[in-house]
DNA sequence: GTTGACATCGCACAATTGTTCTGATAATTT
DNA sequence: AAATTATCAGAACAATTGTGCGATGTCAAC
């Protein structure tokens, strides 16, 4: 998964870093295409889309010029540090309390404690929220008592991602990489030497996906 | 020619430098008359000329967001530098290798790679430094493959510290909860399961106290 | 009251600009 | 060599966005 950029990657980031130091305005898709000499847009929406997957920028669609450099692409172009985001702190995430991640539509930010953390950390990812860790009983997740995980509200998750889930039957909220076979799921801690579980599909409630977690003492 | 701002002039000013301070880019017309509550994008088109006529701001025509605040205004909307501090990465953790730790003063932090971090996660303390793990090897701390293990550099840990140290006879590099009891010194797993261990002090180099650790996925 | 500069309004148009689709080509793996 | 994946090309489309224009409202000066 984690490649190097490939030329031409790091040709449009370039770009980007010279026109927005000489323009104080992101450029437009067209502009880039130009620049690079690229003879498609859509090769152009194509290497964006990996370099924000990759996490050197971050896009807004349907929004002209809505192009955002995060981390050290940032600071090169002297935009510099617009590389901290606001994360709010939805509550806690505990063996046996249900998550506390509304299933309907963004919340309020407003209503939450919030932490800031650089982009790097969430990879440009949208809508990131954070739940601290309360007790021992994520331990299997590498996760301890006090830490912060970050989520992004997902409840369709790919197979081997991280998940923050729900099991209906136990009460229990659980972290554990995801696997979907057939009508079951097997949930796999990312501590090795601990033992898989494989439930029901119906029975697991997937909350969010783990992309960071932040620990400090 | 120098007649004061109107009250609208104000507020569209005063809007360009909130909207660009969010969202590092400018707003359109249409982002201003929402913004501003404005009846017509006509209106927004004429005392954006005004403004520009008066020397607040440079449009680009036919260009969209093609709006660069100048002088004291473009100041006003200017990035705050956040509390964001720069730690160097010094190199790997695992456990067959040396903690690459200079036992002489400060680093030349010019030499290593950086990650910037919010403060809050450092506590203000200084010469915080990272180091990246490598491998399973010290999942008994809950760090994992990848890890950002961030340390203060100090070599005589109070009891209780998490500490990473270097163990000369087993030339092993761990990551553990430092107790001295007598010349001997008992190195205890964050994970509670695991067991501890007791060595002779003589034999523990304490290169750092772990202040956090931050993961990505 | 009339004038005229200033400010506003609503709407339509056109340029800009992001997105998507199908297929082709190159790079990599099996 | 075949299959898979990554990357690119070209064009059409749709959403966004700047601009133009006629009409209206305001207000001070004459």
């Amino acid at each position: 998964m984690k490649r190097p950029l490939s030329k031409r990657q790091q040709a449009i980031l370039g770009y980007i870093q010279t026109f927005m130091s000489e323009n104080s305005y992101p450029p437009t898709v067209r502009d880039i295409q130009m620049g690079c000499e690229i003879s498609s847009t859509s090769v152009v929406d194509y290497n964006l889309q990996i370099l924000q997957r990759e996490g050197f920028l971050q896009r807004k669609r349907e929004v002209s010029r809505g192009i955002e450099l995060l981390g050290e692409a940032a600071s090169v172009a002297g935009d510099s540090l617009r590389n901290l985001i606001s994360i709010p702190v939805l509550g806690n995430i505990a063996a046996g309390e249900p998550l506390p991640v509304a299933n309907t539509g963004p919340w309020n930010d407003a209503d939450f404690d919030k932490v800031d953390l650089p982009s790097f950390l969430t990879k440009g990812r949208d809508n990131v929220f954070a739940l601290k860790v309360k007790g021992e009983s994520m331990i299997d997740a590498l996760v301890g008592d006090g830490d912060l995980v970050l989520l992004e509200p997902i409840t369709q998750p790919q197979n081997g991602d991280m998940v923050a889930a729900w099991l209906e039957d136990r009460e229990e909220a659980t972290l554990k990489h995801f696997y979907l076979e057939g009508d079951q799921v097997r949930l796999v801690p990312a501590n090795s030497q601990m033992r898989p579980i494989t439930v029901a599909a119906t029975n697991v409630s997937v909350k969010g996906r783990v992309v960071g977690v932040v620990r400090t003492m």
